[in-house]
DNA sequence: AAGTCGGGGAT
DNA sequence: ATCCCAGACTT
């Protein structure tokens, strides 16, 4: 346990603002201490924060935040223009989510962010961290945050050696944290927490050194920071294999290229990709079946290429043959896929024939950007603009 | 309580 | 290659 919780806010709170790191949806490094931030720049932030490393987040933020540069801006935006912004980012329900959380601010607050856990929470993609943090960062609220750096930091902190992934440790976390809170300054003691474990109490080979609370840290005095909390074990993952057809034909010397859009519901929901099918599935695009093929790898390579022909054919009419132009592999936290991409040119002019669901849709080479497209996909789309250029 | 949902940074 | 990241939501 922590002995002196005063000691400990006050040296936290120095070294936050000595060491603090300038981040666009917090307040000028020059402003005075305690200038809170823009309450819609932290509703954006953290909505992009979820699982996501600061690093990665910076450039989104910022075209985000100048593409709907208000609540009300977001609110009254497009989903696909949303989605589009959010290409790559991943976990894209947070995109629909925020939106819609837009919206609801707007009918149901007159556009003002709540400063109310209670009230932050009902709202979409607002759950128990993100309702905390919007209280305490945007407006100063006296309101605990538990994410993944204050479970590693209070872990340490308490010399907690049990797994941090368990409910009642979880709910112990919480409680700690809200102990911890001091009366005042809690915008900068929240973000000096996470601040520490992100840049301080790291997972691996953290610099206690450079830590402002070491003494009061159990794990440090016990030297066992190393081994707390104790790491997840792996699970393996699963290799889909897909088929990607590029079907192209020319109008009036412009090339255009098939796409579909996925279900509203699943992975990547609601975005867009090129004809995508699971060759252990003949005849059913990747939308539905994401269960992993029997087929084997030596039979795949010679039967992607009948696939291709005969799901072309059954889309678009007679094509030419399939020529294969790209094998890519991606990996995602629970499966890898293995993309095997054919473009194929159409000679009938007949319109396509769709075998999903959902809308398809010819588009020019040029108007592909517009649309929100899997990673995979954008990086097929790339080299297939490369190549037909 | 366990699964699902993406992609990249750091090591 | 592996673990983790300013988690939320569904089942």
């Amino acid at each position: 346990m922590i002995g002196r919780t005063q000691t400990f806010h006050k040296r936290l709170l120095q070294w936050y603002r000595a060491n603090r790191r300038d981040l666009p949806w917090r307040a000028p490094m020059g402003s005075q201490p305690g200038t809170l931030p823009d309450a819609y720049s932290v509703l954006v932030s953290e909505a992009m924060l979820q699982q996501t490393q600061v690093a990665t987040v910076i450039p989104y933020f910022q075209r985000f935040l100048q593409a709907f540069p208000t609540i009300h801006r977001l609110a009254a935006a497009d989903e696909q223009s949303v989605l589009r912004l959010w290409q790559g980012l991943g976990y894209y329900s947070r995109a629909r989510n925020l939106r819609a959380c837009a919206q609801a601010i707007v009918a149901q607050q007159g556009g003002k962010i709540p400063d109310a856990v209670e009230t932050l929470k009902q709202l979409p993609g607002i759950g128990r961290y993100t309702a905390g943090a919007i209280a305490s960062l945007a407006f100063n609220k006296r309101a605990a945050i538990v994410d993944g750096n204050v479970v590693r930091v209070i872990c340490r902190l308490d010399g907690i050696k049990s797994d941090p992934r368990q409910r009642p440790v979880i709910d112990h976390l919480w409680q700690r944290a809200a102990a911890l809170l001091p009366r005042d300054n809690v915008a900068d003691f929240n973000s000096g927490l996470m601040e520490l474990g992100a840049t301080v109490c790291t997972p691996l080979k953290p610099r206690c050194e450079q830590c402002p609370v070491r003494k009061n840290c159990a794990a440090f005095a016990l030297g066992k920071v190393d081994l707390i909390p104790p790491r997840k074990e792996a699970k393996p993952t699963k290799l889909n294999r897909r088929v990607v057809l590029c079907i192209l034909r020319t109008v009036r010397r412009t090339t255009e290229v098939l796409i579909e859009q996925r279900p509203a519901t699943g992975r990547w929901a609601g975005m867009w990709q090129f004809v995508t099918l699971d060759p252990g599935n003949h005849t059913k695009s990747a939308g539905s079946g994401e269960a992993d093929s029997a087929t084997d790898l030596s039979s795949l390579r010679s039967g992607a290429e009948g696939v291709a022909k005969n799901v072309a054919a059954k889309i678009a009419g007679s094509t030419t043959p399939p020529t294969h132009f790209m094998s890519l592999r991606h990996q995602l936290t629970h499966r890898r896929y293995a993309f095997e991409a054919f473009t194929v040119h159409a000679l009938a002019r007949r319109s396509a024939k769709s075998t999903i669901p959902g809308e398809m849709r010819w588009v020019s080479i040029d108007r592909l950007s517009d649309y929100p497209l899997p990673k995979p996909h954008v990086l097929i789309a790339a080299k297939l603009a490369a190549q037909l250029a």
